[in-house]
DNA sequence: TACCAGGTAAAAA
DNA sequence: TTTTTACATGGT
């Protein structure tokens, strides 16, 4: 996008250390992506029916700070608020460098991932659709599931891509979405969950205001969401900290690796991982990243 | 070629 | 009540 139809700059400053090139680094080290991605957020999403551009860039010499864009411009105010949620702002890493701080295996894996965030998809109702295709099958298959979901009922903007909107999913030919890839089941939890949002049933902003309980309630109450998924949609969507999926598979493994050389048990995961609460579910986006960036083991032992 | 991968709801026992 | 089962695609 060219400057001239950007608007001004929203700045943000923000708690505690931030690198946003690295977080971008880690967040696509879990999905097949034909190059590393360049130091720049770039989220694509529909702003009161018009597609935008957000693009998020750390301002040089103030690591402190971000500067947020929008084309078509936004109104300040709501590129703040909309650029807080991308950097997942409401976040402070500094207590949880100093738990981990004290610990000799999570120690030099926040080294080495000094200001690194988990960063949300662009919208919640995408993260719900992640949280879905990603049940029970590899991040892989998933992302090539969702990448024909925004060819087919999605836009561009800029090459960046736009997912679609509740109304476009709610409104699917389940035949077609079961083209994209999804299980019969899966297809079903698409429009059951995309026609919530659309009718205002399922009130995804009401989400962010809630207790880690409350928000999983609400979920775990929308069919094709359980325990998993409503979880996965607080640590990755929410940023929330400590919201565990304690039963996740590939957590499982890939904290094991670092803790004792073998895949735990979920009483186990969640054992090794309670020195770190409030953080737990960051101390093993941590372990997952790490694995993924410095520790590329044989095929699946990554993890994540 | 199979098998497994960041599960879930529904059927069966 | 608890235990099975069907299900989708991609990587190895």
């Amino acid at each position: 996008m060219s400057a001239a139809c950007a608007g001004a700059p929203a700045i943000l400053r923000l708690a505690g250390p931030f690198d946003l090139a690295l977080s971008l680094r880690a967040a696509a080290s879990f999905v097949p992506l034909p190059q590393a991605p360049p130091p720049v957020l770039r989220a694509g999403l529909r702003i009161d029916g018009r597609p935008t551009l957000v693009a998020i860039r750390q301002r040089r010499g103030r690591p402190q700070e971000v500067a947020a864009t929008a084309a078509p411009p936004l109104a300040a105010a709501r590129l703040q608020a909309l650029a807080a949620r991308l950097v997942n702002a409401g976040l402070d890493l500094q207590p949880f460098y100093a738990l981990a701080a004290a610990d000799p295996v999570l120690a030099p894996v926040v080294q080495a991932l000094w200001g690194v965030k988990p960063l949300p998809p662009p919208s919640l109702f995408e993260m719900l659709i992640v949280a879905i295709t990603e049940q029970q099958l590899s991040l892989a298959a998933a992302f090539h599931i969702r990448r024909r979901l925004v060819e087919r009922f999605g836009a561009a903007c800029a090459e960046v891509s736009i997912f679609p909107e509740p109304a476009a999913l709610a409104a699917a030919d389940p035949a077609q979405l079961q083209a994209c890839g999804l299980s019969r089941r899966k297809a079903e939890y698409v429009r059951d969950v995309a026609a919530a949002v659309a009718a205002g049933r399922l009130d995804l902003d009401a989400l962010a205001g809630m207790s880690d309980a409350a928000a999983q309630a609400v979920l775990e109450g929308q069919r094709g969401f359980g325990r998993w998924s409503a979880q996965y949609v607080l640590t990755r969507g929410l940023g929330r900290a400590d919201c565990l999926p304690a039963a996740d598979v590939g957590l499982r493994r890939v904290v094991g690796r670092y803790f004792c050389g073998r895949p735990l048990s979920p009483q186990e995961l969640e054992r090794v991982l309670a020195p770190f609460a409030p953080y737990r579910s960051l101390a093993a986006y941590y372990l997952a990243v790490h694995a993924r960036l410095f520790r590329p083991g044989p095929a699946g032992a990554a993890g994540a």
